[in-house]
DNA sequence: TTGTACGCGTTATCAT
DNA sequence: ATGATAACGCGTACAA
């Protein structure tokens, strides 16, 4: 059971700096490498996390910043993926983190974790226009963005492609021959909302569709689904695609409301795949996005750029799935 | 700007030691003392975090457990709550922590934490019996569990005393002249389940009021409210005290379906004090319990339990509040 | 009461 | 490729 590196080099007789090395990817002759292995192998040695952050001037503790209002923290499944995608990464890497949920306001979280001796953060932010945001990139403090993008260059983020798949869901809309295909869009001053709704309009220009007054905005909630539905089932829409999972089960609801069906009159899709889009009546076709694999990429990704920081902004964006079900392509249901 | 307690030293005149004494409570004299404090102030030091965990023997990040499904962790807002607190108190001193949110098997989960260089563990298992809880305490691994209590005395937890509030909860129905007072219990395999039971139990034997088939075990959700109020209904109840406010909810549903008023034929009261409570029609009687608080007490406790391991067990019971609404007093609500 | 000196376990910079 | 050795910043016996 060795505890120190020292005790390893003894083992291995070879100096602690050699041990050091093989384990941070030094060069070490492969001979020498696979006898110090396997002394780390048959010792289940861990490093002291403490010493190693001293010696190489980190604190061993990343912030991860969600500052949003409780309820929607924590009722909206995206957030809660998010969590274990990020914790769990970090946890495999034995490295803390420090949690800034919004207890504060934006400036007083801000101030605070400036001055926390954190590594670095990984932040989530829906909003286009953030300060917390904002103030944590022109410190040049080191940052991961999760759902969030920005027209400079300069910062590192994790995201999906919404244009891309928006597009990709609109299409498959209208290659089922579907033509007045109205937009539920969440709210404008989202990143979501704002990109998902030009993904929308690239595929619907793209085939020369008409776009004019077939799109409503909504709030990602189940409410604003039916509300906006309603609006444009006046309109003699033949297909809805809906910002999210939640606004399109609201959708539904309205267009059964208001006596057409779906997908026979109107085919609906949504976005996220939550679990219960497959158990929706019909099942929902949707967008399926990794939200606890953008979590865990989040965290890897900054640990890369604590490593190598000379490496510059990462920018990941990790693939979508387009899952189609019922809602769309019909399949016998009965309703 | 000094950063490390040698310049601090230089600047107050004194050594290192010094300074260091009276950042950790030594004895220094009062002058001197005010002298380095001045100067601390001054700088606005922040002490390193990984040379104080490395000399002090410590890594600095506790572990955060809540070994649950991921549609119970994230749509009960017990659960965020608890987030809230932990994570606020442990920012607060500037200690890191691991979450460890049931993303494996318990064993796995168990065996990760002995492994992880942990300072300790925050846990919440609101079963009476948990095996992660049974291995951790096991290898007297520094631990505060939050919401559970055991037989014998060796643990440390954090919790409100769910048999004296619900006593008192109770007797408030038995104040107002009630006399036939159901149960809706949770699962009778929870510590809050078994306890609030108990506490009902006394209340009413104390006031030789009858017990016999006015229990309904139920599972916190409003199904189960619903379900067990409707057989507990037609049993004659004139109140019906619900192990939650979920539960009471769907019991007043029940009741309302069943032609039957609240307060005025049923009483109602609830546990928990959920935001949505105040505002069901009628206004909720319930038990307030600060969740919130409970985490920042669980985190409080540990890192006293680290700085003083020779102290013993910490068992700290936080006090609850009745909250009379009209559920239960009437007050001329129309429905 | 205060200061000196050593140790904590790594990483990193040198020689070799 | 490998091995000494010097930091890293703090706590703390021990000495004064």
């Amino acid at each position: 059971m060795a505890r120190t590196l020292e005790e390893l080099a003894e083992l291995a007789q070879v100096s602690r700096s050699t041990v050091s090395r093989v384990l941070n990817g030094g060069s070490v002759k492969a001979e020498t490498r696979a006898r110090v292995l396997s002394v780390l192998e048959s010792t289940g040695y861990r490093p002291n996390v403490a010493a190693r952050n001293l010696a190489s001037g980190r604190s061993g503790v990343v912030g991860v910043v969600m500052h949003e209002a409780p309820g929607v923290l924590f009722h909206d499944p995206y957030f809660s993926l998010l969590f274990r995608g990020i914790g769990d990464a970090l946890a495999d890497q034995a490295v803390g983190m420090m949690l800034w949920l919004g207890n504060r306001t934006k400036e007083e979280t801000l101030s605070r974790i400036l001055r926390s001796h954190l590594d670095g953060v990984v932040v989530t932010a829906n909003n286009l226009s953030d300060s917390l945001v904002d103030g944590l990139l022109a410190s040049n403090f080191p940052a991961v963005l999760i759902g969030h993008r920005r027209a400079d260059r300069t910062a590192s983020y994790v995201d999906v492609d919404h244009v891309a798949a928006a597009d990709a869901m609109t299409s498959h809309l209208i290659s089922l021959g579907r033509a007045r295909i109205g937009h539920i869009s969440g709210p404008r001053w989202t990143v979501a909302g704002e990109d998902r709704h030009a993904g929308w309009l690239r595929a619907m220009r793209r085939a020369g569709l008409p776009t004019q007054g077939l799109t409503e905005e909504g709030d990602y909630t189940e409410a604003s689904g039916y509300a906006a539905a309603s609006s444009l089932v006046g309109k003699g829409v033949d297909a809805l695609f809906c910002a999210n999972d939640r606004t399109a089960a609201g959708a539904m609801e309205a267009i059964r409301h208001a006596g057409r069906r779906v997908p026979d009159d109107i085919a609906v899709a949504g976005f996220d795949d939550l679990e219960f889009a497959a158990r929706l009546d019909p099942p929902l076709t949707t967008v399926r996005q990794g939200v606890e694999d953008q979590g865990r990429e989040a965290a890897h990704t900054l640990l890369q750029l604590l490593t190598d920081p000379a490496g510059g902004p990462r920018r990941v964006l990790l693939p979508t799935e387009l899952v189609i079900r019922q809602s769309t392509v019909g399949g016998g249901s009965a309703s």
